[in-house]
DNA sequence: TGACATAATGTCAGATTCGACATACATTGT
DNA sequence: ACAATGTATGTCGAATCTGACATTATGTCA
């Protein structure tokens, strides 16, 4: 994953916290690499609450193991349509999405 | 705009019961289309909010017209990535987005 | 250590979406 | 009626994203 991360920006850069740090990241960037992100750490959660492996997963959804992975890790090369039918394909709701979306922070604890 | 929903469909196959009308769409498929509709109504109350053409706010978030009328339409070929990315850039929160993937229904009387 | 399951990262051909453009439709004012 | 403005729809080359596959970490248990 070494050019992809470079096509559109290094983005994920994961200066969480000091978002926006030292290039240029527009505001509407950051905010979208942290819904990406926020997306992402809900779909893992609710595949570890699953407890089922990536390749599984993967079947479920009708992708692959290693587009599982770049989802749960927020790579720039995953879309956020793909993030939100994964979402919903593993059972979360808009409503538990929206509300990820809406509190970043929350930790959810759900089971 | 033709016919670009019977793209593929089965992949996970998920038909829960018998439910879900008269084209076999899938629950997840169905969430999706509600999700899509959400934003683009919210992205629509946005423009409108701000009095502006679909041409002025095309030139506002680096689109085209016809791509904003698409996405306003909740047009297929319009990804959710590029809705968020026009709500975002249209001055919208990732908390307002939230809430209204949260709660649909609801008619967030701001001005 | 080795064997095995799981997760991460690269690559690529094919599929999807992009902005741009052309054009048609709708509304309003003259 | 015409002109002007705003909106909808179709098309297309270029750009982006996808699933699949190969390969490389990263455990974890014996």
């Amino acid at each position: 994953m070494k050019e992809a991360k470079r096509r559109r920006l290094e983005a994920a850069g994961w200066r969480v916290g000091d978002a926006q740090g030292f290039l240029g990241l527009t505001d509407a960037e950051t905010a979208m690499i942290e819904v990406r992100y926020t997306l992402a750490k809900t779909l893992k959660r609710r595949r570890q609450l699953l407890k089922i492996s990536q390749q599984r997963f993967a079947e479920r959804i009708g992708s692959s193991q290693s587009r599982v992975a770049k989802m749960e890790a927020g790579d720039p090369s995953v879309s956020l349509d793909l993030l939100m039918r994964s979402l919903i394909c593993s059972g979360s709701t808009s409503a538990e999405i929206g509300q990820a979306l809406a509190h970043p922070s929350a930790e959810h604890a759900s089971h």
